[in-house]
DNA sequence: TAAGTAGATGCAAACGGTTGCATAAACCTG
DNA sequence: CAGGTTTATGCAACCGTTTGCATCTACTTA
């Protein structure tokens, strides 16, 4: 049989008002019939029906995630499944709970959007990637909804975001490359529409200038997100009687096709060329020689997201209405 | 402002009961009516508030999901995205919800589900796992609340239950070795305890018996899941004075290990000795050579296994309580 | 000891829907 | 055209909590 507050109030022979702020530790009541009530609930095995509860208050204490399109792409990634369990795990610590659904593209991601929120079942919402012009922002904006987004939104200051900080990353290996005697350091990066790609790309330049090497606008190449664009692009590079002593990647995947390249070319890893990568995956342990590469605490990043959301949530007042999550540089043997 | 049910009755001049019954398209309402109703739910942007739906539906439209433990080790599988994708697309298809939470260990796994039946927010759930002597399946048991497994669980008549069909995988890639002309097939298996290897096992077996091979005891070999150990017990075997032509594995990361051993050892792949994975994580297409290895497809087995749920919610007759979802062999480099 | 105050509790409405039952209107049918 | 049936609608209770307000009791304090 179903136990509700009115069960408990009336084997506690006080009204269901009294049971619920006994549990809820209200000063309204005293401590006598509050620690008896507690015993009733404990015999009775009553839990609270949280919908019920989400009705009354009006909240639901849960978030809402849209999984992205792009998470079917990205299986060599882990960036998704960290990232959950990040937000969960801070959810849970504050007894939120989180609601997912996915979205096989832009629009469904928005229809997903719409719908959540109409259906005021979440409190807020968690968003897994930014776009150039992103109308899920505009969306939530417009409608005043709670939110948060993943990576670095264009009305910086008005939306809560966090994001690792690409540029730092990029910074550091550039810098240790430059500290372990390179001299002509390639970029190979993503779209250069991508503000991961415009990030890295700054902290390159911004080592390089540290250093007062000039910048050398034919080494710097703008490349897909794949092992085949990584080594063409390589190919072409490297064939251009160009001399380079490093190449940086803005992924692991373009860092593998860039080894490939350069093995075939004869030239040996690091002692020649030095590559590195970027994000970390599984394969930058596995590969020969295993892979310098960047490793990007996407369960911090949920973990973060989840927290900046709550707190906005509870009218806390923030500091800042951004996050940055350290990146780690993890040298391996492609490097020297 | 908000805009409820009673917003909708007003401008309508029905009763709410009226505008419910337009919604759901019940039969005890007028064409007429029913279209008018329609028109200024639409004109209004009313949407049902969810919460108070499930309230009085005594029913949330909501699964709940938790993302065990072992989701944080297992960096090189892209196994659990894809699963809660394909979940996500089928809840989404019959208008439903996930709820997901994490844990980080067994115990936690308990205390969450509990939480999340107790609160009463989903009317089913999905474990991803199966262990031995499953605390969480007797729970759920116990108390007779609907839910779904992944893998084999004990009492498989009276559970609902989805897995990729091991044996038949298995089976296939050994077939496929005895047919290219290997004699000598070696099985590398992760834990004997584990259903997963018993069944993969079988599998090999049973190949063997169709083409009249002899089972030979010293070839099979029991390894923990890593790169590792594929690589020690290898080196093991073939340092044995045995001879074999091919080795199967349960998974790409001990078939790289092998591969590794295999390599230093002077044979060629897979012209001396073939080898083969399991579950084609993104490693497999990236080795050299490339490995052949047993696609699983995840998402459909998070798709069914959510559908078998909603199947029995629905009091709909079963003709099963389980359902089988197949594999396919990707062959690579890596086998003849 | 009377008046005032603080503390503990209950009542009843509210949250936003659903639904069994009663009823009114419209339609048959002989 | 009276009586019965069908169809469309409304009423009110209900789902399980929360909470503002009223009330009651007991304790101060002059």
């Amino acid at each position: 049989m179903k136990v509700t507050i009115k069960e408990v109030a009336k084997y506690a022979e006080v009204s269901p008002s009294t049971v619920s702020r006994a549990l809820k530790n209200s000063p309204l009541i005293s401590q006598g019939t509050k620690e008896r009530i507690n015993e009733i609930v404990k015999e009775l095995g009553y839990h609270p029906n949280e919908i019920a509860r989400s009705l009354a208050n009006k909240s639901s204490h849960t978030l809402g995630m849209i999984l992205p399109a792009s998470a079917e792409d990205s299986l060599i990634n882990p960036f998704f499944t960290q990232f959950i369990l990040g937000v969960t795990r801070y959810l849970e610590s504050q007894h939120y709970s989180l609601l997912l659904s996915s979205a096989k593209n832009e629009e469904e991601e928005l229809q997903q959007i719409t719908r959540t929120v109409n259906s005021k079942r979440v409190d807020g919402i968690i968003l897994m990637t930014v776009r150039e012009n992103d109308k899920n922002i505009e969306y939530l904006m417009e409608n005043k909804f709670p939110f948060v987004v993943v990576g670095n939104p264009k009305k910086r200051d008005e939306v809560l975001w966090v994001d690792n900080n690409n540029q730092k990353a990029m910074f550091e290996v550039t810098e240790e490359l430059i500290k372990t005697g390179h001299k002509k350091i390639a970029f190979l990066g993503g779209s250069k529409k991508l503000k991961v790609t415009k990030n890295r790309f700054k902290g390159y330049m911004e080592a390089l200038q540290k250093y007062n090497i000039q910048l050398d606008n034919t080494i710097v190449l703008e490349v897909g997100f794949c092992e085949k664009e990584g080594y063409l692009s390589t190919q072409k590079l490297l064939k251009s009687n160009k001399t380079v002593d490093a190449i940086v990647t803005t992924d692991d995947l373009i860092a593998y096709g860039s080894m490939r390249a350069v093995k075939e070319l004869g030239y040996r890893i690091p002692d020649d060329i030095s590559i590195t990568g970027f994000n970390n995956t599984v394969l930058a342990q596995y590969l020969f020689p295993s892979l310098t590469s960047v490793e990007i605490n996407s369960s911090e990043l949920g973990f973060n997201a989840a927290k900046l959301l709550l707190a906005s949530l509870s009218d806390e007042l923030l500091n800042e209405n951004f996050y940055m999550v350290k990146t780690q540089l993890i040298k391996r043997n492609s490097s020297k």
